[in-house]
RNA sequence: GCGGAUGUGGUGGAAUUGGUAGACACGCCAGAUUUAGGUUCUGGUGCCGCAAGGCGUGGAGGUUCAAGUCCUCUCAUCCGCACCA
């Protein structure tokens, strides 16, 4: 066969009525093969069938109107996860929903006048269809949306059972509140310290809010993690250090005068090893003690209500000044008898961390360094640096801050009946020492804070409460459930339309019968996605899991990106967690597998005044290594910066215009191929261009192959070289397929699959397979294992590619391709020559000679002989299989 | 400040246990073709050099017959957390 269309034997069609030689049409074969699939309901999946099961979940969209860019990367490497484990004989699970309740929604309502369900539903039923032109391997008959009443019923009836099992408590907390959307807002809704939609500068606010108790599982959650050992590490770090687990010492300072009864208070440190160092205290402006002082102290009072009114931003917090107000009272030092120090409050002490109260040690530490310096404070000194020589207090004079390392210290200063340890033996050792003195004793703190879940919203999930003057906060019965959502609500003025509802609110204690009111703050929406994946098992049943749950859990392989690293993660951990408590569930861990995919980034372009371009309206001319971009007008552009791909650096490309122009195994091909999948990856023209090259190429080879006669059944014919030399190239890229999709090394992947085509292309030419028989068998053969590749990834054109092959039934019901180990192995093999390290030369042996054969052949090669000059080499290093290095 | 990565041609990136650096792709160069359908095919392409040869995985050292890979130091970029005691 050669790719000369002249020699295109134009007449003649292939199977399925297919003219050889005609383009592949993307838009015809994409729709007919999805169709199929759904007519033969592939991908449905049933939790009965045989099977190991393999659960493959990516992360949920939120329905914000159209996919972008970012959801076909992560949805195209599901689609090969679920596609691979299907060939393979799995039971796969590989559904599809909507994170879909959210602010956006009520945004649009009070932008554009439109129901939040209405915008929503109709933003879902745009993304499904964009979703469904990807042709995925999903089973939509398990599609539901958060913002379901059935879903949010059963989440109902999980805080129920929660609040039964004490998983949940109501308390007092400190919130973002903005003033003119009379709502709360998360931290990082908080930009400047102002509302990032109102611009209103935010206020704290202490609300009485409902917790899920995640501190209770701080310690499990933290354990849990070595588990996951096919969890990024970077992610298990980072849930680690948002635990924030430490261990350190709780302990008293006694007043000199007590005080308002108080004649001490608790201090914690993780750094009891410089308790000699202290030279002040410092407690929070809302620790108890300093609000009893500031009863009687007006100028108290002002400082605490004034060092708080400055932003909590993090630039904020770094270019905060410390400031301390002195209360006047003393404590005793607890090492240095006779001594006492001062006690301020001062606003760089958090009150809900540790007791809100410290001893400062300004030698060790940079904050209580910067606070003594400003108050005159003295600095004492615990230890200097073990290579520090002379005299460690004159170094001290001169050097007073040493940075508070463990390790290669020298003490000058240590409490009394300390053995002279280091690093954390000396933590440790103060500890002990001051638990045998009575001072205090170790205490472990978690810097994770509870869950708190109530929002000031519409549109979430209804806490299912009930509010009454006789009984007070009253859990809804189940019977009652579910509380719904009313529709009949408006967006006209800010705040809770839910609490303006002229009868919603109304209702009957389930406890007393007596008229009460129903709570109208909704949860969380990072509740409703903190067991979706759980609900999949079993969408419409009556109660929020069955079975069906513990047999799917955990979800064999989640993608998604690395934004959820921590909050959803972690909360989805938790519940997993909760919901075994609350006997829904006996799976601890809700993801074995984890894997956390890069964004979708493309150039940005500004025009001569600065206002940015879409990649639509730029034209790209490349000059040598030097690329240049115009407008169509020809005014010249500046390429700027690559970026993740945003409306307002209008560097977006819509995924339904690349399917509409190439396909979606374009698409799809082109985000899998080239960048590793836990990187960005640069969306550019050349490359989506490149991969419809190949997906025609793809088509060419096998449309053109498939006219070739087979039908040679009778002649056994013993394979040629040619045919053998196929055979192995095969099965190779089938084992390195294989285990590149195990990795999910998608892009190397891509790269065994080129070669494999590149070796068609030249084997299979038309001169080639006229006089071999072998060749034709061989050729179909390696074609259809190179479809079985490919499907996968680009399940549309494998599937027209197989139909014309006359493949048996479709390639998404194929089994996945065996390899043949024997094959991998080469009868004869090069082995590269180096001479002191270098390579200069090649020598070919039996792929099973021993090394003295190897020896031989390496010393009689000419380059060798050269370097050698007659001489004996120094060392011979003959690695078989490897290497040959000669020293001389 | 604490924690975690990453650094390889013009570009994206390959490279089991240390064993041929640059697979594969994009781009570029040259050539071929009765070039319709965002062509196709052949060859070339790390750098310097006419060549022999030399140099080459952010930088500097080290271990080794052999280092992108291991060790020490260092630079740069990115990400996460953060007045967390």
């Amino acid at each position: 066969m050669s790719h000369n269309p002249t020699d295109m034997p134009a007449s003649k069609t292939g199977a399925d009525g297919h003219e050889v030689g005609r383009r592949y049409d993307h838009q015809a074969a994409e729709t007919k093969w999805r169709a199929a699939w759904d007519e033969h309901k592939l991908f449905e999946t049933d939790n009965d069938a045989p099977g190991e099961k393999y659960y493959v979940l990516e992360m949920f969209p939120y329905p914000s109107g159209r996919i972008h860019m970012g959801h076909v990367r992560n949805y195209a490497m599901g689609d090969v996860v679920a596609r691979y484990r299907r060939a393979q004989g799995y039971n796969v699970l590989h559904p599809m929903g909507w994170d879909a309740f959210g602010m956006p929604a009520e945004n649009a309502a009070m932008k554009n006048k439109v129901h939040p369900a209405k915008w929503t539903y109709e933003n879902i039923a745009t993304m499904r269809g964009q979703l469904k032109s990807m042709g995925l391997a999903i089973d939509w008959s398990r599609e539901f949306a958060t913002c379901d009443v059935d879903y949010y019923a059963q989440q109902q009836a999980l805080f129920l059972d929660f609040l039964d099992k004490d998983l949940i408590t109501r308390k007092n907390a400190k919130v973002n509140w903005d003033p003119v959307d009379m709502t709360v807002l998360a931290n990082e809704q908080v930009i400047d310290g102002k509302g990032w939609r109102s611009g209103a500068e935010v206020e704290q606010r202490e609300l009485t809010q409902w917790f899920f108790k995640i501190t209770d599982y701080a310690e499990d959650l933290l354990q849990s993690l070595d588990g996951l050992d096919r969890w990024p590490e970077k992610v298990r770090t980072m849930q680690a250090n948002w635990i924030g687990k430490s261990r350190g010492l709780q302990m008293n300072f006694e007043l000199t005068e007590p005080t308002n009864g108080f004649d001490g208070f608790d201090i914690y440190t993780t750094r009891p090893d410089t308790l000699a160092g202290a030279s002040f205290m410092a407690i929070a402006p809302e620790h108890p003690l300093a609000k009893a002082l500031a009863k009687d102290d007006a100028a108290l009072a002002k400082f605490a209500v004034d060092v708080r009114k400055s932003g909590t931003s993090a630039e904020e917090l770094e270019r905060a000044e410390k400031l301390g107000y002195d209360t006047g009272l003393r404590v005793k030092h607890p090492v240095k008898p006779g001594e006492t120090l001062p006690v301020y409050v001062a606003n760089f002490i958090l009150m809900d961390y540790g007791t809100g109260a410290i001893f400062g040690c300004p030698a060790h530490d940079q904050r209580d360094h910067d606070f003594a310096r400003k108050y005159d404070c003295p600095i004492i000194a615990t230890f200097v640096p073990m290579d520090q020589d002379g005299e460690p207090n004159a170094f001290v004079a001169t050097e007073p801050f040493v940075p508070a390392k463990t390790e290669n210290v020298r003490w000058i200063n240590q409490p009394a009946g300390v053995e002279k340890a280091t690093g954390q033996e000396a933590i440790d050792a103060t500890i002990d020492w001051a638990e045998r003195q009575g001072l205090g004793s170790g205490q472990v703190q978690y810097r994770l804070r509870d869950w708190g879940i109530s929002r000031q919203r519409y549109w979430g999930c209804p806490i299912p409460v009930v509010h009454c003057d006789t009984c007070g906060v009253v859990p809804e019965k189940k019977e009652n459930l579910p509380i719904v959502l009313p529709d009949d609500v408006d967006f006209e003025t800010p705040g809770n339309p839910l609490d303006r509802h002229p009868t919603w609110r109304d209702c009957i204690c389930p406890k007393c019968g007596g008229a009460a009111t129903r709570e109208t703050d909704t949860m969380d929406t990072f509740v409703d996605s903190s067991w979706y994946f759980a609900r999949f098992t079993d969408p419409k049943a009556p109660e929020p899991t069955t079975k069906a749950a513990n047999d799917w859990l955990a979800v064999d392989q989640y993608i998604g990106g690395i934004e959820h690293a921590i909050l959803h993660l972690l909360y989805s951990r938790f519940f997993a967690r909760a919901m075994g408590e609350a006997g829904h569930l006996n799976v601890k861990e809700p993801f074995a597998g984890l894997f956390t995919q890069g964004m979708v980034v493309h150039e940005t372009y500004r025009d001569g005044e600065g206002n940015w371009i879409e990649p639509a309206d730029v034209e790209i001319r490349v000059d040598g290594n030097e690329r240049f971009a115009f407008d169509p007008a020809g005014g010249k552009i500046e390429i700027g910066s690559i970026e993740k791909m945003s409306k307002s650096k209008k560097n977006v490309v819509d995924p339904d215009d690349i399917i509409e122009r190439f396909g979606a195994d374009t698409a799809r091909w082109f985000m899998l191929s080239d960048s590793p999948p836990e990187r960005d990856v640069i969306w550019t023209e050349a490359g989506a261009e490149g991969a419809h090259r190949f997906v025609q190429r793809v088509w060419r080879i096998v449309s053109e192959f498939a006219v070739t006669d087979v039908s040679t059944s009778g002649e056994m014919a013993k394979p040629t070289k040619t045919a053998l030399d196929l055979r192995r190239s095969t099965h190779k890229a089938i084992a390195g397929v294989t285990d590149d999709i195990e990795k999910l090394g998608f892009n190397r992947a891509v790269a065994k699959i080129y070669e494999l085509v590149n070796t068609l292309s030249s084997t299979l030419k038309t001169d080639a397979l006229a006089g071999d028989t072998s060749l034709k068998i061989e050729g179909r053969q390696s074609i259809l294992s190179l479809l079985s590749l490919i499907a996968p990834f680009m399940p549309h054109l494998a599937e027209e590619c197989w139909s014309i092959m006359n493949g048996s039934n479709m390639v998404a019901q194929a089994r996945w391709p065996v390899y043949d180990p024997a094959l991998l192995k080469e009868d004869e093999i090069t082995l590269p020559v180096q001479i002191n390290g270098k390579k200069r030369a090649d020598v070919t042996v039996a792929a099973d000679a021993d090394k003295a054969t190897i020896e031989a052949a390496a010393l009689a090669l000419d380059a060798v002989q050269r370097a050698l000059d007659g001489g004996q080499p120094k060392k011979l290093i003959v690695v078989p299989g490897r290497i040959v290095n000669v020293v001389v």
